[in-house]
DNA sequence: AGCAATAATGTTATAAAGTAACATTTTTTC
DNA sequence: GAAAAAATGTTACTTTATAACATTATTGCT
């Protein structure tokens, strides 16, 4: 058993999410974290974080744009690619590279890089950090002389919602 | 020991690495899988591949689609995405999204997605097979009850040859 | 408080990556 | 050798991301 087991419901969000709860846990933790941190979390950047976590699906920067610009918020691309830059440094938000898309990190303030659970009839996506995956890619890697810095693991699939 | 630590070299390649033989092999293997398969391994469909192999740092598209006009052959976008389509469905290139870049496939006609390692320093990749990944990644996706279809592993880090 | 330094955001323009749609050519099949 | 299918050529465009510089807001200092 792994500790993304432990959690009350599954890794992807099932009937009973609690969503709007989910948003704002995310956002409070991404305020207490920026706060130790000494790091500034704007308005800007925490609305750009809220609306990365509206859904479990990963979010291109130009459909956050869409929704800045609809607020009528001033943004052009590099309004938002900055924020997601802030983000991703401080570890609020993960970006998918095989989508080009951006979801909250779950586990904001914790260590490696995560894996995440795509699925291709949804479109939601689930993080996940298994000590198993880590262990094998560092003892495969370091087993060929390479240093890992860090590393992109995803996984697409069907997810248990839509099977 | 896995099977990516049986080769003669290792998975990088070292300073007794025959680039030429390497690429040649690749095309040989290439054009018998095609016969194999009844897929049509044209001149054109042969120069990319050659060109991916070239060297073992991913190439971008644009940068295929440069040697090829400078060739004088006609070359817009689609004609190198047509074909990295093609080498990719075919197994013989991967796709790392993380670079928006492309490989030859070190071993074309097996299964899985295999794994990559990336240096940052030389700019080389390296294709791994690694038996412990895959099963890692398939027990901490099944135990969520998602069902894989395929993955993406980039490793990003410093090669041996770097160090 | 007032001012300089720094950080954040606004703005314009452009680069880089990828695709849609249709025309032409080549290859296969009968 | 003609019809069908596959491959390639061509034009135009969409999506994703960044460079460069202007402006505004915040912070730290005296």
């Amino acid at each position: 058993m792994n500790e993304d087991s432990r959690s009350p419901e599954g890794v992807f969000p099932g009937r009973d999410h609690d969503h709007l709860h989910c948003v704002s846990a995310a956002l409070a933790q991404a305020a207490r974290l920026c706060r130790e941190r000494g790091a500034r979390l704007t308005p800007l950047r925490a609305r750009v974080l809220e609306i990365v976590w509206q859904s479990h699906k990963p979010l291109g920067a130009y459909d956050m744009l869409a929704v800045l610009a609809a607020e009528g918020r001033s943004a052009a691309p590099p309004t938002v690619y900055r924020t997601l830059e802030f983000l991703l440094e401080q570890g609020l938000v993960h970006r998918l590279s095989s989508l080009n898309a951006f979801v909250g990190c779950k586990r904001p303030g914790h260590t490696g890089s995560g894996q995440f659970l795509i699925c291709e009839s949804c479109g939601n996506a689930a993080e996940l950090n298994d000590g198993g995956v880590e262990r094998a890619i560092t003892r495969s890697a370091t087993a060929h002389g390479f240093d890992v810095d860090r590393h992109t693991v995803e996984i697409t699939g069907i997810c248990p919602e839509c099977r």
